[in-house]
DNA sequence: ATATACACGGATCCCCTATTTCC
DNA sequence: GGAAATAGGGGATCCGTGTA
C-alpha cells in the first residue's frame, strides 16, 4: 500500500523485546494513518586513543557475549561496527553497539565500564528521539510511504485492532514529499468547576468548540428555553462519560486547552476516577497520562493516545511571553492581546449563589473560553508548526518545552552533517557542581547623564550575542584547553580563555540560523502579502538565537559551557564599548548604552550622514557581527536613581517624530504600581516629551495631588498588584502582598504560587506608633478609606520625583503644600 | 532545576544606640 | 537608680519586576 502521509504524534511500544513506534497522522484525504515501525538501536563506545587493533578485535568480542537478562526481557548485543566519529570536535574512534531494546543501553552501558573505553555515549536520548533521528520521519512533514496494511492481524499483538484509525501500516518504504500544509482537526474545551483545587468539587459544564461544533454539556437544569448548544445531562458522572463520547466522535487532532495540563484535564481525570469511569480519551482506549515535569510543583502534562493534547498557555509561555504587552498570561489579557476579543463577564460564585437567571450567561462564558482558545490554537498554529519543524521533535513536546530544550534538540537533529556522537545530560552531581560556579560578568550599562535630549539615534547590534557565538566561534567544542597563538582569547574574571579557529559545530549551525533568518526577514519586509509560516519561521529562529547564549551557561544543557557564555558576554562588551568609542569620535554623543543598543545625539548631523556613517562603521566589524539602525528619536528622558546623585540604568523615554512613545524601565512599564501611579507617570512623560518642558506635566501632578488629598481617586486606581512567587510559609520577609495573600486564604479565595494579589494601603486603624506598611494592607473588596499619606510618598511621588528633578524641581515641596515635613506629623 | 547577567526600588529584617518606661 | 522596653536610624537582605 502507497500513500501519502504527515505525522503528528508519536509513540512507542515493546513487541517481543523489541522496540517499536507508533505514529499517528493523517493522509492527503484527511484519513487518520497509523504507521508502525521499527529502527535499530544502539550506543556508541568512544576508544581511547592509543589503541592497538588487537586490542580493538578483542574488545569488540568481549562486548558482543554482553547479553543482560532484566526487567522480564533478554536484551543482548546483536552487533558491533568501528566508526570514524566526532566527539566535541575531534576525531574519534568509536564502536557503534546495537542492541535488542532501547531502554536497556542504559545497562548495557554500565557493562561497558572498561579501560579500553573513554566514554559512552548516544544511550539518554528517548526511543523517539532515536528513531526520529535513524528514520528521518520528521513531524508534520509530508512522506510519501509505502508498507503493508495491518488488517486484524495478529502482528505486534493486535495493535491495529483496538486502534480506532482509517489504516494501519507496517512501514517499508518512505520519500519526503511536498505537500499542502496540514488542515488539523482542532477541538478546544473548557470545564467550570466551584472547587480550584483539583478534583475537590464538581463539574459543573464542560463547553467544546470546533469547526462548526460547539456544545456546553451541563448537568444544571434552568427554566426556560435555552440555547441550542446547551446540552443536558443527567449529573457529574454522565457528564464526564458525554464529554468522552463527543471527543472520540470528533476525534480530533489536537485537542486543545489553555491552562488545561495543569487544570481542566487533571481535574476531569480526579473526577472520572471519583465515579470509577474510565476516561478512555486514547485512539487505543486508554486513559490520558500524566507525567510529572518538574520537581514537584504539581507541574504536569497530560498525553492522549494518538489526539495531540495541547496545553497553549505553555507554549506561549516559551515561545511569545517575553514579546508580549500582557502582563499576566490569563485567557482574557492573552486573547484580547492576539485575538482583539476578552473573555465574557461572569463574576466567578459558587454554583449555590448563582441565581436562576445567571446560568444562561455562565453556558455562554463558559463556552466563550473554548472559543477564545480554539482562536488562540488558530492563531498560534503557524508558530506551533514551524517549532515542531525546526526543532525535528513531536509536537507534544515542543509545544511544551522551554527554550533550552528547543536549543538542545534543535542540536541533536543536526549533528548528523558533522559526524558528531551526541553528547550526553549532565548527571545530577555534574548539575550541583556547575549551579555552585561562580556567576561570570554580563552585559555593560553606560550610566546615563539625567536629561531632556534632543534629536537622538539608537543602534543596536543584531542578534547581538548569538553574532558573537559565531563570529569568535564559542562553544564547549571549541573551547581550547591552552592559549594558542592563532586562536580567539579573551579575559574572563582575569583568566584568558581561547577558542579555536576551526569552525565548531554549534556556533556553524547558530550561524545558519541567524543567516536564515536574515533571509527570512528581508523577505517579509519586501513582501506586500502577510505570509504568517514565514513569519513564524523567521521568529523560531530568532527565539533560538537569542536563546543560544543562555544554552551554553544552563547548567542542564549537555553542551553546557561556562567559558563560552562568559567570552560570549566579554567579546560583547568589547564590541560595544568599540562602537561607543567610534560614534562618539566621529562627532556623536553618546547618552546610554545597555548590552547591545546605543542611543546618541545627532549633533548636528543629519539622518542621511549617521545612516550612511552605519554602513562605514559596519565595514569594519569582524565576522557576522552587524549594527543596525533602532530608530530616530525626536526627543528623550533620562532620570537619575531613587538615591539623586547618578543617571538610572535601565530606565528611559523615548518619543520619535510620529509621537510614538518608547518607555522602558519606568514604573509606567511596571505592573507592581498601582494604575494611578502609573498613568500619572506616563502622562508626565508624555506630556513632558512631546512639549519639551514640564510646565504641562507639573500642573497634571497638582492636579491629581489634590484629587487624591480630597479622595477623589476611585479604589480601583489604587490596587497594587503584586505577584506570589512562592508558597505563602517560604517567605521570610513578610511582605505587603504576603499579608494580603493570608487575608486571601482565611476567606478561601483560592490563591496559589503564580496567583497576582490585589490589594491597597488603607488608614491606620491600630493607632499603633510603629506600624508597618503591611499592618495597613486590605484586600480590595474589604472596606476602608485609602491612605492618602501612603498614596502621596509611596506612589505618585516616587513616580515622578526624578523626572522633575531633571528640571530642578522638588516635587516634595508640592506635595507637603503648607506643612514642612510630613515624618514629622507621626 | 528547566536560557544568562544587570539593574531598580520598595519593604522588611536586623542590629545598634538612644531614649523612655517601669519598678 | 537600674533594668527592661521601645523608638529610630541605617545598612543588609528579601522580593518582584524590569532591560537586554
Amino acid at each position: 500500500m502507497k500513500l501519502q502521509f504527515i505525522p503528528i504524534d508519536y509513540d512507542y511500544f515493546d513487541f517481543e523485546g523489541r522496540n517499536y513506534i507508533k505514529i499517528i497522522g493523517r493522509n492527503e484525504q484527511e484519513k487518520r494513518i497509523c504507521v508502525i515501525d521499527t529502527c535499530e538501536v544502539y550506543l556508541w563506545a568512544i576508544l581511547k586513543n592509543k589503541l592497538k587493533q588487537k586490542q580493538i578485535d578483542s574488545l569488540i568480542k568481549k562486548i558482543e557475549k554482553i547479553k543482560l537478562d532484566i526487567k522480564g526481557r533478554t536484551t543482548k548485543v546483536e552487533k558491533v561496527e568501528i566508526h570514524d566519529k566526532n566527539f566535541l570536535g575531534k576525531q574519534v574512534k568509536a564502536l557503534k553497539i546495537f542492541a535488542t531494546n532501547y531502554k536497556d543501553l542504559h545497562d548495557i552501558a554500565d557493562k561497558l565500564d572498561l579501560k579500553e573505553i573513554e566514554k559512552r555515549r548516544g544511550y539518554d536520548l528517548g526511543f523517539i528521539t532515536h528513531y526520529i533521528l535513524e528514520k528521518k520521519i520528521l513531524p508534520l512533514n509530508w512522506y510519501e510511504i509505502e508498507g503493508e496494511l495491518l488488517n486484524n492481524s495478529l502482528e505486534f499483538g493486535g495493535i491495529d485492532m483496538v486502534l480506532d484509525v482509517d489504516f494501519c501500516i507496517k512501514l517499508n518504504k518512505l520519500k519526503q514529499i511536498e505537500n499542502s500544509a496540514l488542515n488539523p482537526k482542532v477541538l478546544a474545551y473548557d470545564i467550570e468547576c466551584d472547587e480550584f483545587r483539583i478534583g475537590e468539587g464538581e463539574i459543573l459544564m464542560i463547553s467544546l468548540f470546533g469547526e462548526n461544533f460547539k456544545k456546553v454539556l451541563t448537568w444544571k437544569k434552568i427554566k426556560g428555553k435555552i440555547p441550542e448548544y446547551v446540552e443536558y445531562v443527567k449529573d457529574e458522572a454522565e457528564l464526564i462519560e458525554k464529554f468522552i463520547e463527543y471527543v472520540r466522535k470528533i476525534s480530533p487532532d489536537f485537542l486543545v486547552g489553555y491552562f488545561s495540563d495543569g487544570f481542566d484535564l487533571p481535574y476531569i481525570k480526579a473526577r472520572a476516577e471519583k465515579f470509577k469511569i474510565k476516561l478512555s480519551l486514547g485512539l487505543d482506549n486508554s486513559q490520558p497520562k500524566f507525567h510529572q515535569s518538574g520537581m514537584g510543583k504539581g507541574l504536569v502534562t497530560g498525553k492522549i493516545n494518538g489526539i495531540v493534547h495541547i496545553d497553549l498557555l505553555k507554549f506561549i509561555q516559551t515561545a511569545y511571553s517575553q514579546y508580549m504587552q500582557s502582563e499576566t498570561l490569563s485567557l482574557n489579557e492573552v486573547a484580547n492581546e492576539f485575538l482583539n476579543e476578552r473573555k465574557k463577564d461572569f463574576k466567578f460564585k459558587h454554583s449555590s449563589k448563582i441565581e436562576e437567571d445567571e446560568w444562561e450567561k455562565y453556558f455562554e462564558y463558559n463556552l466563550h473560553d473554548s472559543y477564545l482558545t480554539y482562536g488562540l490554537f488558530q492563531k498560534f498554529w503557524p508558530d506551533l508548526i514551524e517549532f515542531t519543524r525546526v526543532m525535528q521533535e513531536p509536537i507534544f513536546d515542543v509545544s511544551r518545552n522551554g527554550m533550552s530544550k528547543n536549543v538542545e534538540d534543535f542540536i541533536i537533529h543536526n549533528l548528523e552533517r558533522f559526524n558528531e556522537i551526541p553528547e550526553k545530560r549532565p548527571t545530577y552531581d555534574e548539575i550541583g557542581q556547575r549551579r555552585q560556579r561562580e556567576k561570570y560578568e554580563g552585559a555593560f550599562v553606560l550610566e546615563p547623564i539625567p536629561g531632556l535630549y534632543e534629536k537622538i539615534a539608537i543602534f543596536d547590534f543584531t542578534s547581538s550575542y548569538g553574532s558573537v557565538i559565531v563570529t569568535y566561534n564559542l562553544s564547549k567544542s571549541t573551547l581550547l584547553e591552552k592559549n594558542e597563538k592563532d586562536s580567539y582569547s579573551i579575559e574572563i574574571g582575569g583568566e584568558i580563555v581561547s577558542f579555536s579557529k576551526k569552525p565548531g559545530f554549534f556556533p556553524e549551525m547558530l550561524k545558519d540560523i541567524i543567516i536564515r533568518r536574515k533571509k527570512f526577514k528581508s523577505e517579509l519586509k519586501s513582501s506586500s502579502t502577510e505570509d504568517a509560516v514565514k513569519r513564524a519561521r523567521s521568529n523560531a529562529f530568532k527565539l533560538l538565537a537569542n536563546a543560544a547564549y543562555g544554552y551554553q551557561g544552563f547548567f542542564g544543557a549537555r553542551y553546557y559551557c561556562r567559558e563560552a557564555a562568559a567570552a560570549t558576554a566579554a567579546f560583547a562588551k568589547k564590541s560595544i564599548k568599540d562602537a561607543i568609542e567610534n560614534i562618539n569620535k566621529e562627532g556623536y554623543k553618546t547618552i546610554y548604552s545597555d548590552t547591545d543598543s546605543i542611543a546618541f545625539l545627532l549633533n548636528k548631523k543629519t539622518e542621511e550622514q549617521t545612516k550612511e556613517f552605519l554602513n562605514k562603521l559596519n565595514e569594519k566589524l569582524p565576522g557576522i557581527m552587524e549594527l543596525e539602525l533602532e530608530g530616530f528619536f525626536k526627543r528623550g528622558l533620562w532620570v537619575t536613581t531613587r538615591g539623586g546623585e547618578i543617571g538610572a540604568k535601565k530606565k528611559y523615554a523615548l518619543v520619535d517624530e510620529k509621537g510614538k512613545l518608547k518607555i522602558r524601565g519606568f514604573e509606567t512599564v511596571r505592573r507592581d504600581w498601582c494604575t494611578l501611579a502609573r498613568q500619572v507617570q506616563n502622562k508626565v512623560i508624555r506630556l513632558i516629551l512631546e512639549d519639551g518642558n514640564e510646565s504641562h506635566a507639573l500642573n497634571f501632578v497638582k492636579e491629581t495631588i489634590k484629587k487624591i488629598k480630597e479622595r477623589k481617586i476611585s479604589k480601583e486606581e489604587l490596587i497594587i498588584r503584586t505577584q506570589l512567587k512562592k508558597p505563602i510559609s517560604e517567605y521570610k520577609a513578610i511582605s505587603p502582598h504576603v499579608v494580603a495573600a493570608k487575608k486571601m486564604q482565611e476567606l478561601k479565595i483560592p490563591i496559589d504560587v503564580g496567583t497576582l494579589i490585589g490589594y491597597y494601603i488603607a488608614e491606620s486603624t491600630t493607632g499603633k506608633k510603629r506600624e508597618l506598611i503591611r499592618d495597613k494592607v486590605k484586600l480590595p473588596d474589604e472596606k476602608g478609606e485609602y491612605d492618602i499619606v501612603y498614596y502621596l510618598e509611596h506612589q505618585i511621588l516616587p513616580a515622578v520625583e526624578n523626572i522633575f528633578q531633571v528640571f530642578s524641581i522638588n516635587t516634595k515641596e508640592l506635595v507637603d503644600g503648607k506643612k514642612q515635613t510630613t515624618l514629622g506629623e507621626f
